[in-house]
Order: structure tokens, then C-alpha cells, then sequence
DNA sequence: TTGGACTTGTGAATTTCTTCACAAGTTATC
DNA sequence: GATAACTTGTGAAGAAATTCACAAGTCCAA
């Protein structure tokens, strides 16, 4: 398959997140042009976007929302459940785990870990926190899926280090720290720093 | 000038957090090809992004590290300190109260807003949660720079509204919905769920 | 002062992404 | 069944971003 963009990619998502609400409302079918206007992107790029995968609307008609909406989910992977665990039990972490809205997509968070002894042992919304040392053991009879990293930016580089021995081959980061993986492992940074200094950028220079 | 490109900023910002890294460290000079090799992208690129605003190196020798960061940080308006409030004292936003790496960078979290009455006066780290009810007030007395939004995703589009009724300019959303809002008015996003779906469809096609 | 080893800055080439524009298909109405 | 009003899917055009490639500048050692 052609390879596809990260941003066409990301559209997606954001046209899923309208399709489901659309499904909420009861509403049948929907055209290019009512879901760019609600992505901020134009009908062209709609249907580009979805012409990579094939087609999927009626001429004269548009989409069928469910039909969509599930070859969507179909293309993004999110028909399986995907075994999440996030290591790091701070402020970030914390609220991470605590968050039902990931579950809903189908991410499961199914451990949480730490290396600090003081917080092992200790529940999170009802998982009890673990040893880290005990991540490459536990990967082997259950394979998560994808690792959240919460840690120090400065412990950021080992953690993942283990991640990537223990088999997991998704990272999301929020540690402000780039990451080296072999190229067989996918990860995504969560960088608010970044985000507002693209801010702040945006003030000085608008 | 020339419009610069999204994913221009967002290199900088990552130059600038090696050549601090750098700059602790001891070491004066930098070529583009060190700080393309930790940034995960090219010399060429490196050296094109810079020579938007300017030509900051010495052939043969690299750059200053101790220049370069002074204008990057120049580039950025990280140079000024910028008033930031945070609206929603849930759990995602009581974590970004709590984090000082936001302090640290110039980002000064000034005020903590919140519609549910039974927050409204407690503290997230010595900051007393205000009534939202009150920000178009405050907001003339002291104008905030950046709004952070972490409120449900249902009540996001209208504290949004507010927010630009205010006077603020730059918005980061943590809430999965897209915002409609004016294009004097900045918006980034931080949109996790759209991250792991970009996980998943890499898991799924990889 | 010459030569060799580096490294920047930047037009030009290339690749990638987005927008245009229109043939072809669908539905509704008379 | 003819016509009008829509809308998709997609090559081709256009725009934007990235990479190439090299002249020009710097440093150092002999
Ligand atoms: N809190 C925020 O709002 C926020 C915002 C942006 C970025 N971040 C980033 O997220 C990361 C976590 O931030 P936080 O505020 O939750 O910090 P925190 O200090 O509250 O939590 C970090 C946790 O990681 C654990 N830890 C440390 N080293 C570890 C290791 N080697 N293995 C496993 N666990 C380890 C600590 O015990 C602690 O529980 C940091 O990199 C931070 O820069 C946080
Ligand atoms: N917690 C996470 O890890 C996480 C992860 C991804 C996305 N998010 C998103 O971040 C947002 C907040 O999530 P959370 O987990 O902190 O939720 P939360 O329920 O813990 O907090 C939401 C807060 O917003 C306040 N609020 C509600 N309506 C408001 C309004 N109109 N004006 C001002 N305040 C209002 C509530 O009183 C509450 O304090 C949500 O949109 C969520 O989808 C959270």
C-alpha cells in the first residue's frame, strides 16, 4: 500500500470524531463538503483522503455515516481492543489513568508502573501501581500493545529503552525528550512546551 | 515575511531545547549536522529553517551555541514572560497547575478558572480557583496571553467563545473537539486520543 | 602562504501535499 | 424519460516542503 501521510491520518481521526456524532444525531448520510467544513479542511481533501483507501460515498448522495464511520474505524485499527500500559505514576500519569475517555476508543489501560518504591503498591483508579523491574517479565505473558511514557524527560531515553526490549512497539511520549527506537517502533510525542511555544510564536510574529 | 510553516516553529523549538541542553553542558559551537542527528532530521533542514530569519553560523565552525539559543528564544517571543490562565480544575487540569516546566520556560500560569461552584475557592497549587463567571472581568484588569482549555469537550466551543469575548488571542485546547474561532485568535491542540489513533492505524498498517 | 578539512547559506531539483476542475453517477421533479 | 440539482472520485495542476549540491568562508597545521 502507497504510503499515507501523518497528517492524512490525523484527519481522519478528526473526521471519525464527526461521523460519531453524526450517528448520535441520527443523521443518515453526509457530503464532503459538511465534513470539511466542521475539520477546517476543504471537500477536495475529504475525498483525497479518503480515496487512498478506497470508495466509499454515492455520487449525487454522499456518505453513509455508519458505513464511514466504520470503514474508518476499520482503517485506523480500532476495531480490536489495544492493550495500553503507561509508565510513570505522577501528576500526568495519574490523570492519564484516571481517564475514561481513551477506554471508550478502545485503549485499555491494563498497567500502570513506577520505579519509585513509595508509589508501588499503591492504586490508580483501581490499578495497582508496579515495579517497573517487573515490566520485561509481565510484557512476556501479556503483551501490551502500546507503552504511555509519564517520566522525567531525563528518564525518558532508558524507559523507552526498556519498552522497546520488552516487545512494545508503540510509544506515546509525553516526556519533552526525543526519542531514539529502532525504526520498527512507532511512537507520538505529546509536547505541550512545544505547543505553546508555537504560541507564543504565533503572538510575536501575527 | 514570508509565512512560516508550521512544522518550521516546531523545529526550532526542538533545536532550542538541545542547544540549552548544550549550553548547560559547556559546549560552545554546534554544527547543523549534531543538532539534525538528535533532532531526528537533516543538516539541510537544520540550516534552511534558520535561514528564514537570518544567517546565525560561521562557515567552517558551526554555530554559538549561546547565540543561537539567544535567538531562537528571540524568534519564539520566549524572551518576554507570558500570562497564561487555565480554564477547567479537572484532573488534566490540575496536573498542568502543578507542573512548573511550563514556569520554568516563560508560560506563568496566573489564574485557574472553573464553573462548578463547588471548586471555586479551593487551591491547585496556590492558586485559588476562580469563578469562570469572572474572567471577562479580570481579563481587562490583567490580560491573560494564552488560555489553556481543559474543560469537557461538550462545553469547550462555548468557554472558547468567552475566552475571545475577553481579549484572548492564543488558546490551547486539551479537549477533543475542534474549535471555531476567529483567525486573529491562535489555537493548538493537544489531542491524545488523535495521537493513539495514530498509534493504532501504524500498529495496524505497519 | 598554501593546502586540506570543515561547515554554512542558498538557488535549484525533487518530492510531497493540496487544490482544481470535470466526467460520471444519483436523486427528485415534472 | 427528460431535466435540473447534487455529489463523488480522480487525473492534472499548483503550491509547499524537503533535499541536493556546491560556491564561499573559516580554521589549522606545516
Ligand atoms: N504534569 C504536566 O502537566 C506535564 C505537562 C507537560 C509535560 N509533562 C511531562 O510529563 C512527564 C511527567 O510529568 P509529571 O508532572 O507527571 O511528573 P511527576 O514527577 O509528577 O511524575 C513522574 C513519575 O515518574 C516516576 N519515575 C521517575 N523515574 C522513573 C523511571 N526511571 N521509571 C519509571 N518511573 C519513573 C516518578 O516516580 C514519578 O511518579 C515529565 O517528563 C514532564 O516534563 C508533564
Ligand atoms: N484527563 C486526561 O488524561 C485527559 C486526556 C485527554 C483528554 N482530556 C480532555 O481534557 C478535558 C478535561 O478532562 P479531565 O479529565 O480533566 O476532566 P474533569 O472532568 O476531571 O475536569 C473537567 C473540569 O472542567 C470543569 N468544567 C466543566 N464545564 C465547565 C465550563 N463550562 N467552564 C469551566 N469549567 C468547566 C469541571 O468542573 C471540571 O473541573 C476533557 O475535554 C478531556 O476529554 C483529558
Amino acid at each position: 500500500m502507497k504510503r499515507i501521510a501523518d497528517s492524512t491520518v490525523r484527519r481522519l481521526s478528526i473526521y471519525l470524531r464527526f461521523l460519531e456524532d453524526f450517528e448520535k444525531r441520527g443523521i443518515a448520510t453526509i457530503s464532503s463538503d459538511e465534513l470539511a467544513a466542521r475539520g477546517g479542511t476543504t471537500s477536495a481533501q475529504v475525498r483525497k483522503d479518503l480515496s487512498f483507501f478506497g470508495s466509499f460515498g454515492k455520487r449525487g448522495l454522499g456518505y453513509s455515516v455508519a458505513e464511514l464511520s466504520a470503514r474508518l474505524r476499520q482503517i485506523l485499527g480500532l476495531e480490536r481492543e489495544w492493550q495500553v500500559v503507561i509508565i510513570g505514576a505522577g501528576k500526568i500519569g495519574a490523570a492519564l489513568a484516571q481517564y475514561h475517555g481513551f477506554a471508550q476508543r478502545g485503549f485499555r489501560i491494563v498497567a500502570v508502573y513506577d520505579s519509585d518504591p513509595a508509589k508501588v503498591g499503591r492504586s490508580v483508579d483501581g490499578l495497582v501501581i508496579r515495579s517497573l523491574d517487573s515490566l520485561p517479565e509481565e510484557a512476556k505473558r501479556h503483551p501490551p500493545d502500546i507503552a504511555v511514557l509519564a517520566v522525567p524527560a531525563t528518564a525518558a531515553q532508558e524507559v523507552a529503552d526498556m519498552v522497546v526490549k520488552s516487545g512494545i512497539r508503540a510509544i506515546l511520549n509525553f516526556a519533552p525528550q526525543q526519542l531514539q527506537v529502532p525504526e520498527t517502533v512507532a511512537v507520538k510525542a505529546v509536547n505541550m512546551a512545544m505547543e505553546l511555544e508555537g504560541l507564543s510564536f504565533a503572538l510575536t510574529n501575527g
